[in-house]
DNA sequence: GATTGTGAATTATTTCACAGCT
DNA sequence: AGCTGTGAAATAATTCACAATC
């Protein structure tokens, strides 16, 4: 098995992303060049696991002087799919859906949102900067329509699953999904949950524990 | 080592939170107990997985019937400790910060957002909810008064680690982190990092490299 | 008969250590 | 001299299998 064609786990995958900001960091602050060593440092892992997640998919450090940013950079890019723009639907036009569709850093990636949809007839035909919120009992056709490849569902808990469906037999192939509520879909579509709930009660429970001992993280 | 103390793992911790949930879900439906079959389904996980995670804070289903429903929620929210209520910074004011504050599971949950923070001075003095807008130069000294204990960072990246230092000067000692930058803190300052880029670039990733197989995940 | 609790086996991930380039 | 690439070792997480219990 070629070494750039083994499996990249998970984790791997989300570090890869770390890394590609990193360098993008690096590279504004007009290096050409970074050592595992400063790579590591800013993203809060070691050394060793950043030249064994690089070296996964080929050989790109100059042994001595470190990883050259630019190629490194858009190597990082392709093995994310960010070579090219994604068409994103936003499902749920709520305060969540507010603060993703504003959200820089989706629209400087190639995440376009090019479609909007909510069930709220106070909402729809409102204009969010280029589009317009669109009735959600027309999602199936119109994400088929515009050729949706990933949605992002922001409803309440109660709806997700319908909308997820609908989405799915759009023929929408992933899902970043911030309800809380486990959706269940045909085999070939890739589900990203963010529970928020959760991020707050890692915190609450680690500082719930500590009282013992003085670690953190 | 008694069993009920061995160290938990973060994603055991994850898991505990999405268990609960689905606990709180079975209750509303009426049910008393739940097996780890059961809770497999609803969380996404195997019932192995299950009866390891809950096993490593005690004994508490009983076999032949699986894990009664009740004893179990009040303990999940000791543990992750949910039994009693924070207090809440939210530092920036923008989309994000104000989707956040209108979360309803967090408040569900006993996180208080009681202080509010942003630097835009048409921001300061505004009223959201019970909560009015403090100015961001007095972080330190009003969260400090407030006894925040956990701090919600969704400022832009480059005020990121200003705001984090000054919280946790305050005595902030947990930060959810929302900013797509490292933050750098004391020992004992525990942070968590919610990067939305890399959860939508994981999907990407996920869909640029299916073209040779057909897995999913 | 159903379902948990858990040691043992397996699999995955991280860390180490050092040979090999530049 | 400095820093990568990577097998080998160590550690961690998951899955299995089945005795124990209700």
């Amino acid at each position: 098995v070629p070494a750039h064609l083994r499996k990249i786990s998970e984790s791997t995958v989300r570090r890869l992303s770390l890394y590609l900001r990193a360098l993008e960091a690096l590279a504004e602050e007009g290096e050409r060049t970074a050592s595992s060593e400063e790579l590591a440092r800013r993203v809060g892992t070691t050394a060793p696991q950043v030249r064994k997640d690089l070296s996964t998919f080929g050989s790109f450090g100059k042994r001595g002087l470190g990883y050259p940013i630019p190629p490194l950079v858009s190597r990082l890019r392709d093995i994310l799919g960010l070579s090219r723009p994604w068409s994103v639907a936003l499902i749920g036009a709520g305060r969540i859906g507010s603060a993703l569709h504003a959200y820089p850093a989706f629209r400087e990636r190639g995440f376009r949102i090019i479609r909007i949809f909510d069930d709220d007839p106070g909402k729809i035909g409102e204009r969010w900067g280029e589009t317009v919120i669109q009735d959600a009992a027309d999602l199936e056709e119109e994400a088929r329509r515009a050729e949706i490849e990933i949605a992002i569902v922001a409803v309440p808990a109660e709806a997700a699953q319908a909308v997820a469906e609908r989405a799915a037999r759009a023929g929408v192939r992933a899902i970043l999904n911030f309800a809380p509520a486990r959706l269940d879909l045909p085999a070939g579509v890739v589900v990203n949950d963010v529970n928020l709930a959760m991020e707050l009660e890692a915190l609450s429970y680690a500082l719930g524990s500590d009282d013992s001992e003085g670690r953190a993280t």
